[in-house]
DNA sequence: TCTGCAATTAGACTAAGTCTAAACTTGTAA
DNA sequence: TTACAAGTTTAGACTTAGTCTAATTGCAGA
């Protein structure tokens, strides 16, 4: 099993790997959840030590999309939600709950549109939407 | 070529039809543009001789999305567009300009998706990005 | 050590949306 | 025709997610 070290990733992905930066991103590692900012703020600030501004929460955000750490995801109205599984993969957001899963890109079949010559496509999401049991 | 009523459509889909409905109506099936809450508001007002408040947008959007006159689409974070075209659809976004338009689910291939047992899918839509050209 | 720039901070501010309590509208019954 | 009730609209207060600002802190290089 490998452990990915947030510090190192951050160095390659050339952001400077500041005590925040760090634990913003080993928390974003390490959960599956999809947090939102606000979530984030809450388990950061409580459980570790370094001190963390609101302001931090979304600077950081900000800087790990722009340097293709992390990738922001929106599947409902309001509020955006983070993560940390940048490979080619889409959602299934259980519309009961709001709890968002993820979905390799190899477990779906390739979307092909037949569109008018204008619109130049560069890519694609899909969102799935159910429930998940259990 | 067929003109669609506001007023006979709230009153198919059981929504009383007062002015402030049917003009709402009128302009999100005279546009394709999925404008947002605030350009329905100030597209309304200024053109429509009918006061209408910021709060009868909201509650009004909301009802008409209830009864399944418009859907809500969510393509950005921070605000919520809207779309009387109520028929099987997905989107293109430019992701330059922020335009939305309507990709009817015929032009694309259907995703077939294999998955956990546990995900109960009850459908699905796609966000295609790129650029629309002119 | 000094210096300068990047990063962080608290809190003011903005924008999207919700809520509330009062006023208005419409239909129905006395 | 008036009275009432239910539903709708209203202005504006309020909430929440996110942005901005100006001051402070941290740190790498000279
Ligand atoms: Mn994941
Ligand atoms: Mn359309
Ligand atoms: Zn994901
Ligand atoms: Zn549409």
């Amino acid at each position: 099993m490998h452990e990915i070290n947030a510090e190192e990733l951050l160095l390659k992905k050339g952001v400077k790997p500041t005590p925040q930066r760090v634990v913003i991103t080993q928390y974003l590692l390490s959960t599956h959840s999809h947090p939102t900012a606000d979530e984030i703020l809450d388990e950061v600030k409580n459980a570790l030590p370094v001190s963390l501004s609101r302001a931090t929460v979304y600077n950081t955000l900000k800087t790990l999309v722009e340097a293709g750490v992390i990738q922001e995801v929106v599947t409902e109205p309001g509020r955006s939600r983070y993560d940390a599984n940048v490979s080619d993969h889409h959602h299934f957001v259980d519309t009961e709950t709001g709890a968002v899963f993820d979905i390799p890109a190899e477990v779906i079949t390739p979307v092909r549109a037949t569109l008018d010559e204008r619109f130049k496509v560069d890519g694609y999401k899909v969102v799935f939407f159910g429930r998940r049991q259990d």
